[in-house]
RNA sequence: CGCGGGGUAGAGCAGUGGUAGCUCGUCGGGCUCAUAACCCGGAGGUCGUGUGGUUCAAGUCCCGCCCCCGCAA
């Protein structure tokens, strides 16, 4: 089938992939604007840096549903696929192709509709999440679905690396259902809407540690914050980034610092106990084992971590 | 040319222009039934880089370059 790919991040580039090597035609790439700078040069976004390696087309639009729409229409595609674009589709977008818009969503829907699909199933400790493959409807997230996988959800996995094993699975899974397009044999379930459940984008801010919450609830929090946004904490009013903790014996306040030095490295109370921070990223600093921050660095006992 | 912090011992950090320091680790010794404990002693640095500038004197001030990081996207 010719089809138009359209993504940004890195989970995005292996379903492209997948769709380069296979017998279908990619006409063209669409991507997010260049707007992110990185020091200071400009970088792409990571679909484009791959388009442009294989030499694909790439349409850049602040809303293609606007100003791409006859540029689209123009290459008379069989399908398009979205993975992480990030732009809402309009309705006569969607109609453009045949075939229609073929969505990969990293959850088992309807639950975890929205953005962040992967790093919400890992903050509320789900045992297992997937890959779903749907015909894009207007309204987000809401579409009939085509092919469901599932995978469990490891102990002490962070949102990075179930990414990464999502990613794969769901270039895997769009062949599939590409092919079952292809073959017409797709068979297109509706969602069952009274069970959706929907989740924001994660921003900066989201990643602030709430102490309160249980050493166990807080450990989630931490995983699925990792690498993006990051969970942090503020130590006299610098941030402290969290990317790993365990839990530990103790009790207080929640954010008391109970125990601070080289040997026990850095222990702090929860709603209900305690946990070690094991390897945190001070505010200009390089990430580091607790213990060797507090090498250099003094914290009293008692101190407050947060607000 | 987006804003900002930083590169000093194996690790983490101090260091007001005037002998290179602290904590931990490490090595040797001592005390212990014993120890991640305690005591004594030692090793380990051309202070990121430049046959750079200022100075009687530069880790410290100025200039160039390299690298790391935070924020913002």
């Amino acid at each position: 089938m010719k089809l138009i790919f359209m993504g940004t991040p890195d989970f995005a580039v292996k379903s492209l992939e997948k769709l380069v090597n296979s017998s279908h035609e990619v006409l063209a790439v669409v991507t997010q604007p260049d707007r992110m700078r990185d020091k200071c040069k400009v970088s792409f976004s990571p679909v484009k840096e791959f388009a442009l390696k294989h030499g694909i087309k790439v349409l850049q639009y602040e809303k293609v549903s606007k100003e791409g729409i006859e540029d689209i229409v123009a290459l008379s595609p069989d399908c398009i696929i979205t993975v992480a674009f990030g732009q809402m589709l309009s309705k006569e977008f969607l109609a453009i192709a045949p075939f229609g818009v073929v969505n990969v969503h990293a959850s088992l829907l309807p639950k975890y509709r929205g953005s962040s699909p992967i790093q919400w199933a890992v903050i509320n400790g789900e045992k297992e999440t997937g890959i779903t493959i749907m015909k894009t409807a207007y309204e987000m997230d809401s579409g009939d679905i085509i092919v469901q996988k599932k995978v469990k959800i490891l102990p002490s996995e962070t949102s990075g690396e179930l990414f990464d094993r999502l990613s794969v699975l769901g270039g895997e899974t769009l062949m599939l259902a590409l092919s079952q397009i292809e073959q017409g044999i797709a068979v297109y379930t509706k969602q069952n809407h009274s069970e959706m459940t929907y989740f924001p984008m994660l921003k900066k801010e989201s990643g602030i540690i709430d102490f309160s919450k249980s050493s166990q609830s807080i450990q989630c929090f931490i995983l699925g914050m990792t690498p993006w946004p990051t969970a942090y904490t503020y130590l006299n009013k610098k941030i402290i980034k969290v990317f790993k903790a365990s839990k530990a014996d103790g009790i207080g306040l929640a954010g008391e610092v109970l125990k601070a030095d080289s040997k026990n490295g850095l222990v702090v109370a929860t709603g209900d106990g305690a946990l070690l921070l094991e390897v945190i990223q001070p505010e200009n600093g390089k990430k580091m084992n607790s213990k060797d921050y507090l090498l250099g660095h003094k914290i009293s006992l008692g101190e407050i971590l947060g607000g």
